[in-house]
DNA sequence: CTAAATAAGTGCAACGACTACACTTTCATA
DNA sequence: TATGAAAGTGTAGTCGTTGCACTTATTTAG
């Protein structure tokens, strides 16, 4: 048996679910700041009260999936081909990333979406937030990667500087140009002094 | 004449500054979460709509001084002694701050603020985005400097990583070591694409 | 010097996000 | 089938924040 999910879950599953549809519904239609927590919660048919037994905080509505973001980044550094470095890995894997979002930017209600996210402050720096929220793991990821110590500062710094990069890359037109050039500064003064990674 | 201050204006600086004493006075006491906008008014003998006039948050009441913080980073760049790099300037610019910052780590006073600003995670928060707020003046002055457009993603991308290598100097115990290796990573990129910058 | 304009400060009522609580309903299971 | 866990509800409340109509003090102009 695939799921031996009982009928408990599957509701719980659906209430969620039908809690984030409503939020994007009602916040791509009216703005984020126009729609209050209770109207996302009437519209789901649902209590505010549960609403909040599901969901962090108004700003988690929009963001619905957000695990296994943190595992791909670490896979990214620890299963990289041979002969890539460590800053090459990441650039690759946050421009993987850029063009799986380049696909559904045909749908203009996925475009809208990320347009509703990047001009709402409290959206932007949400995700931001969770974004940066995996520099630790990183850090760690690449600092086994080239055997130093766990809390080494270099490591840290690559780390903290990958994942800021981001957001240099989501805004500007040519994401390939943008992270060639962002992660330029980084490669080679990692290749100075982590030669071979 | 020095200041041509009324009494008016001076009354409102000194509302301004109760308001700043009190909150500094009660979160130290009794911790940020703990004590609320209306203690802070009542402290300082003063209606809650008073300050709100006076500050844009609760957060704010904490970051009495903010202002030309970032005209000495771009000054930092702009008037950097020649031979020096960009990046080696922002990290001397850096350091220079981390050290007034020892100087004052004697009084324990200030020492209990710190802790209190990096332990709370909402004014660790809005100290960062104060900070990072920076950033479009600083890569305008990199772009400047390089003779680079104005949009130039290298230069945006320096502006970023240097402000970001704050928070890792910081919070680590050696701070000139960790600067020497954050930057480490931006400058020899840096010196590759911009050669004599 | 007085009167009108301006700006600081006040108190109250309200809104929106969020939580605590006591409660009912629904499902899983021993 | 009974028992307990977990999902959901409604109410009332806290806290940060804003709008409004108002008083009071200071500046400025006539």
């Amino acid at each position: 048996m695939t799921e031996p999910t009982g009928r408990r879950e599957r509701k719980k599953a659906q209430t969620r679910q039908s809690l984030a549809d409503a939020a994007l519904e009602l916040f791509l239609e009216r703005g984020y700041d126009q729609v209050g927590v209770k109207d996302v919660a009437d519209f789901a048919d649902v209590s505010v009260t549960t609403l909040f037994k599901h969901f962090s905080g108004k700003e988690a509505l929009v963001f619905d999936q957000d695990d296994d973001l943190e595992a791909a980044l670490v896979a990214a550094v620890r299963e990289r081909p041979p002969g890539q470095s460590i800053p090459q890995a990441l650039r690759e894997h946050l421009l993987l990333k850029q063009t799986q979002f380049a696909v559904h930017a045909a749908d203009p209600r996925f475009a809208a979406f990320t347009r509703l996210v990047q001009e709402t402050p409290a959206l932007r720096d949400y995700a931001h937030r969770m974004w940066t929220r995996h520099e630790a793991a990183l850090a760690r990821a690449i600092a086994e990667a080239v055997g130093a110590p766990e809390d080494d500062v270099s490591c840290a710094a690559l780390a903290r500087f990958a994942l800021e990069a981001r957001g240099l890359i989501q805004r500007h037109a040519e994401p390939r140009r943008a992270a060639d050039e962002a992660f330029a500064l980084l490669e080679h003064g990692w290749a100075a002094s982590h030669p071979g990674n």
